[in-house]
DNA sequence: GTAAGTGCAAACGGTTTGCAGCCTC
DNA sequence: GAGGCTGCAAACCGTTTGCACTTAC
């Protein structure tokens, strides 16, 4: 059996950390970059797979650039959208009953059930205005 | 000089077509296929170049499925957001004043300028559940 | 001791680009 | 006939995977 629990690795803690004290999405590569500079020896693909897991679990949110790119961050865990900066990333996190409501409604007004929304607002904040 | 404008190929032609024929949203590796099915001799490179530049020019939207591959489909011009099926890919455009209204509201009350936003609701279609 | 986790390098898959020839205007 | 357009093949780049080694439990 052993359903594949998870281990507390060093490699795991850094990554965690690092997300953590990061207010913003970034790229994996950026991420393994970051961690490389700080004087790690991790692996690209070590990364991915710790975000994988971590995605899994539901203690990261991913968004995909427009170039396809995936951005991680850590998260709050209930449901909930963003409010992203496009310059610098900084991401205000929102809920949004209204649109909950609104998008449920709209789906089953045309004949849907099962329905899922993705909702994002990107825009430039104050900091980066001036 | 010259600005780039846009040729009338045989090849644009039938992207056009065959995308005004089908309803629903198509990567570009699966139109390339479809086309070749049809007989064309039409290249990858060339459907792909052709996607930018309607794309560019407002005539199809985009759409980045969750692994980050792109799905193409002919739209009205108009700003609207989808309501997709996500076995059939059977796409209904939808107006959401509602939701354009609250983004700017909520952007703005965060001190966020200069907005977009994305929506997208996926669910099941009424023919794909039965 | 066992199996999950790691790092490396190679493979993968969608997309982009360089180039020689073709075709629209 | 000039310059955009096409098809092919090779390059690109983010991501995944095979494998031998390490490490948490």
């Amino acid at each position: 059996m052993s359903e594949g629990f998870t281990r507390s690795t060093k490699q795991r803690t850094i990554i965690i950390d690092l997300l953590a004290r990061l207010n913003r999405f970034v790229s994996a590569q950026e991420l393994h970059a970051a961690l490389r500079q700080a004087g790690s020896t991790i692996g690209l693909s070590t990364v991915y797979r710790n975000l994988a897991t971590l995605t899994k679990a539901g203690d990261i949110d991913i968004i995909l650039r427009e170039d396809g790119e995936a951005l991680y961050r850590s998260c709050s865990p209930q449901h909930h959208h963003h409010l992203l900066c496009k310059s610098c990333g900084t991401t205000v996190e929102i809920t949004a009953e209204l649109v909950e409501a609104w998008s449920h409604d709209i789906a089953h007004a045309h004949g849907f059930s099962d329905v899922q929304h993705t909702v994002e607002i990107v825009g430039l904040c104050r900091a980066c205005r001036s």
